[in-house]
RNA sequence: GGAGAGGUUCCCGAGUGGCCAAAGGGAGCAGACUGUAAAUCUGCCGGCUUAUGCCUUCGGAGGUUCGAAUCCUCCCCUCUCCA
């Protein structure tokens, strides 16, 4: 435990400064023991590569690393190759899907490129927990095994539930906390970051360490963003995210489309202000306010002109109803059918699903709605093609 | 190992021989309304070049039948209780 008389009242208040926008640490005292020992710390935070797209919900968690990057020390960004086999079952309702290892390792090369958009590249380890994980014998996993009560696993919340419901709980899902855990022993890590859904796994890497002989973890926990629908947590799974890699205008419209509450948990979230702009920020129409929102985070990742541009065409295509300036251009070969061209551009994920579109008069060229599901192109005209409020093409041929 | 229950379209969940591409809800999409908000209302919601038409789908493989998501056989998987 930490020998809280030795911390100066220096080092507790760098860790109450590192511990903004946190959810809890555990404990903020043994993290100001650990400050107080003048070394870089090794901070960690792992992500399984389950979808091949960081997402504005991870971002919570990257910055705070970055904080602590600013701060001089170490950051492990652990990709989780070993663990996403096995599927972390925090919060889930059902056993993940096992993904392929080409699948998975496909996914985390693309992660790669994505944490360094917030993380400093200099400062930050990356590392693949198959590193050490895969060498484990069986005897050593059952040892690790034999430090977790089956009572203490069964007291989480998800588990108990599926045990309630009868639905299916797999004995390797009670292995993930482990493992997740073992990760934090092999690269002696000072402190773990995760999402408040993570609590219990961080907690078990306090366990493990303590069997090793290691010091234990600070947990630090960062809040949960929700997704778009507002209801659940932002995850690509539920399909309610921002990518960190989407077009700078899907990203804006995106984040325009959600709803008024929501607006301001995001921006507290997303662009930690301080108090006063946070104040100037709900003074604002709320039309305009989310507009600021969604430039800021679109600045953030793709710079202030594209926001600007973002911007721009949203308030043409939407606010004025116009066709705005700059659209993608689909050239088409002698003639093509209308729910064909739908298809191609992804408009519509099948013909027919074209035709119900046209049926249901959302589909418009030039302007003008078309009726006739079996309209067709024509070499020589030049059409803007509309489908719904957010799709448009310019066709040539 | 024994005894029950169950696996349905993206999800939940009805359906026990034709009226089933399959009720209802959710998600999604579209239209109206707006601040492209949210909420609400309405419609659509397997695929097929144009269809009172065809094809694919109800865990898997066979079978019975003019006809099967529905009946039979074997197999796979999950849940519950017992050991």
């Amino acid at each position: 435990m930490a020998p809280t008389e030795n911390v100066t009242d220096e080092a507790l208040r760098r860790a109450t400064a590192l511990s903004q926008g946190a959810v809890e640490v555990i404990s903020l005292a043994e993290l100001a023991a650990k400050l107080a020992e003048g070394r870089p710390l090794r901070i960690k935070l792992g992500m399984d590569p389950t979808t091949p797209d960081l997402h504005l919900g991870h971002t919570l968690t990257l910055k705070k690393l970055r904080d602590f990057q600013r701060a001089g020390h170490r950051v492990i960004f652990v990709i989780g190759d070993f663990t996403a086999m096995i599927g972390d079952p925090s919060g889930r309702s059902e056993t993940r899907k096992p993904l392929t290892s080409e699948q998975i390792r496909a996914n985390a090369e693309t992660y790669r490129g994505q944490v360094f958009k917030i993380l400093d590249p200099a400062l930050t380890e990356l590392r693949f927990n198959s590193e050490w994980t895969s060498p484990l014998t069986p005897q050593e996993l059952i040892a690790m095994a034999s430090r977790l009560s089956v009572a203490r696993m069964l007291e989480r919340n998800d588990f108990e539930q599926r045990l309630a419901s009868g639905t299916p709980l797999f004995l390797h899902e009670l292995l993930y906390p482990l493992m997740q855990g073992y990760d934090s022993v092999a690269l002696e890590a000072d402190v773990e970051l995760g999402g408040t859904d993570q609590k219990f796994n961080l907690l078990v890497g306090r366990d493990l360490q303590r069997g090793f002989g290691q010091p234990p973890q600070v947990v630090i926990t960062m809040p949960l963003l929700e997704g778009l629908d507002g209801v659940r947590k932002m995850s690509k799974s539920y399909g309610n995210h921002v990518g960190l890699t989407e077009a700078p205008g899907q990203m804006f419209g995106k984040l325009m489309s959600i709803s008024d509450p929501l607006m301001y948990s995001y921006f507290e979230l997303l662009t930690r202000p301080d108090s006063a702009h946070l104040d100037d920020f709900k003074a604002l129409h709320p039309m305009e306010a989310k507009k600021r929102l969604a430039a800021a985070v679109v600045a953030e990742y793709h710079g202030a002109e594209a926001a600007e541009h973002a911007r721009d065409y949203f308030e043409a295509k939407f606010q004025r109803r116009q066709v705005p300036a700059e659209i993608p251009v689909f050239r088409v070969d002698g003639e093509l059918w209308i729910c064909e061209l739908m298809r191609q551009l992804r408009f519509a994920s099948s013909t027919s699903e074209g035709r119900r579109l046209i049926a249901q008069g959302a589909v418009r060229v030039d302007g003008n709605t078309v009726a006739d599901p079996n309209f067709r192109f024509r070499p020589g005209t030049h059409s803007v093609l509309e489908v719904g409020k957010r799709r448009v093409a310019r066709i040539t041929s």
